[in-house]
DNA sequence: CTTATGACGAGGT
DNA sequence: CACCTCGCCATAA
């Protein structure tokens, strides 16, 4: 076991996450700050990266500060990804790119 | 204890 | 836009 789950740390960014909304994309600074943990974005790809199988948190909502999906060597999972967002209405333009002004959440 | 790694990001060229 | 460098910080080795 690479982390402990059980660490508020993680169980503030898991929460985070999971209050995106259907059709909104977060960024990985952006859950950080809002979990309470600036500059921990690096972390929050940690938390997203060891859940466990049959999660049912939106990982697929949070995208890196360019509006893309963060490149994790695995083409196959990130297809994944960009498929649930567009299937939530999610638009990506040329590039592979999400408008986060559009799509971004503005959390309340 | 020291280095290396990485679902990151800001800022410069 | 594309790259590149550097700072960041939890983990792993």
């Amino acid at each position: 076991m690479p982390i402990d789950p059980r660490r508020p740390e993680y169980q503030r960014i898991w929460a985070t996450v999971d209050a995106i909304p259907r059709g909104r994309v977060a960024t990985y600074g952006q859950v950080a700050r809002e979990a309470g943990l600036p500059r921990h974005a690096r972390m929050v790809g940690l938390a997203l990266r060891n859940l466990p199988p049959g999660s049912d948190l939106p990982w697929h909502r949070v995208l890196n500060a360019r509006g893309e999906v963060s490149d994790r060597g695995a083409p196959e999972k990130e297809r994944r990804q960009r498929r649930l967002l567009e299937r939530e209405g999610v638009r990506f333009g040329p590039g592979g790119r999400v408008d986060l002004a559009r799509h971004g959440w503005q959390p309340d």
